[in-house]
DNA sequence: AAAACGTGGTA
DNA sequence: TTACCAAGTTT
């Protein structure tokens, strides 16, 4: 049926995005960029994002050159900040083992971190004209229901299964304008609520659609219950300056800054700020706790503030390096994820109620 | 194979 | 309020 794809991309022609700020060109640079940081976040919160990456970075030697802490603080807010760290990895490789050349084959593309096969595809379609299938969200949703594809597409054989279709509907040309055309359906019309089957091209022979299946396609995810977790959170403040603590590189929030935990176990506080930084502390005024919600837990945040003595010494004891002052004036400046920025903005923000 | 990995939008 | 999940990859 490759009057599938001769459908999908007349009406993309008609109906298409052809505005957004990845489109247009074909660095593969820019490409990889946009393609990395859509990775399960939508358009409209990476715009912003990917213009200001590409301000600082704009080309694959400018990002490899720069300290990671840098890539982070770019990333900070997006979200899963391993995206961060891989593409910074992939810029250093593509210096080192490809001599500042992108690769221009889906193949080698694929062998970057952070990329897998379907990112590899888009790359090479968008830059090089390559020949070959995507498989994201957008592409998951419209190949299920105008085939009828039934099962969770995370088991396996579900997914191998839509692979092979979308494989099977390829054309033979204008394969950029093709898979563009698959996630604008996707993500403007065949959306997950309410698409717009009135508009869609392939009403007439939609299977999810003739059998009154549009929500029930494609399957959801089996549902599971999601954990709760509760920890207290040191803000250390000392001269305008608050204490951060570098995470290490694998786990939730890998690479970024955020507030010392303070352990379960710990009923004196005081005591284990000077054990575990060497700080003299009293105690600060108290800072609302902070619900935030991950995909697979929601945490709740109690900040604990503590104000440190101007005289203490700088040095933490056994893990200096991985902490570090920060000043609170330079926040924007910080590789934070999103529950600490907000625990120091309230930290100094004006208060409302004062006065 | 299944879980980990962030955040914001939507219903 | 809760649940679901979006231009997925890695382990």
């Amino acid at each position: 049926m490759s009057e599938f794809a001769t459908r999908l991309t007349a009406w993309q022609r008609e109906h298409g995005r052809h505005d957004l700020p990845w489109q247009g060109g074909t660095d593969p640079y820019r490409i990889w960029l946009s393609e990395i940081m859509l990775q399960q976040t939508q358009v409209e919160t990476v715009i912003p994002y990917y213009q200001r990456f590409l301000v600082r970075f704009p080309d694959v030697a400018a990002l490899a050159a720069a300290p990671v802490e840098d890539v982070m603080t770019l990333w900070s807010g997006l979200g899963y900040y391993a995206r961060a760290r891989n593409l910074h990895r992939a810029a250093q490789r593509i210096m080192s083992d490809h001599g500042g050349r992108f690769p221009t084959t889906a193949a080698e593309i694929s062998t970057l971190p952070g990329v897998g096969r379907s990112t590899a595809a888009a790359i090479a379609a968008f830059a090089f004209g390559e020949r070959g299938a995507i498989l994201d969200g957008n592409v998951k949703r419209v190949l299920s229901r105008i085939f009828g594809v039934d099962g969770f597409p995370g088991e396996k054989a579900v997914e191998n299964r839509l692979w092979t279709l979308a494989e099977s509907l390829l054309p033979e040309r204008d394969i950029g304008r093709y898979i563009q055309a698959q996630m604008d359906l996707g993500a403007t019309l065949c959306t997950r609520a309410r698409p717009a089957c009135v508009r869609c091209p392939f009403q007439d022979d939609c299977v999810a659609y003739r059998d009154g299946r549009i929500a029930e396609l494609p399957t959801p995810r089996p549902r599971k219950t999601v954990p709760r977790r509760s920890a207290r959170y040191a803000v250390v403040v000392r001269d305008a300056c608050v204490l951060l603590e570098r995470r290490p590189p694998a786990g939730i929030w890998g690479g970024l800054l955020a507030l010392p935990e303070i352990p379960e176990h710990s009923t004196d506080v005081l005591a284990w700020a000077y054990e575990r930084f060497g700080l003299r502390c009293t105690p600060g005024d108290g800072l609302a706790p902070l619900s935030h919600a991950f995909t697979h837990f929601v945490l709740e945040l109690q900040p604990v503030v503590l104000h440190a003595e101007p005289a203490a010494p700088p040095t933490m004891a056994g893990e200096a390096g991985t902490m570090s002052w920060q000043a609170l004036g330079e926040l924007d400046a910080a590789a934070l994820p999103t529950p600490v920025r907000r625990i120091l903005d309230a930290l100094t923000a004006p208060d409302l109620f004062a006065n």
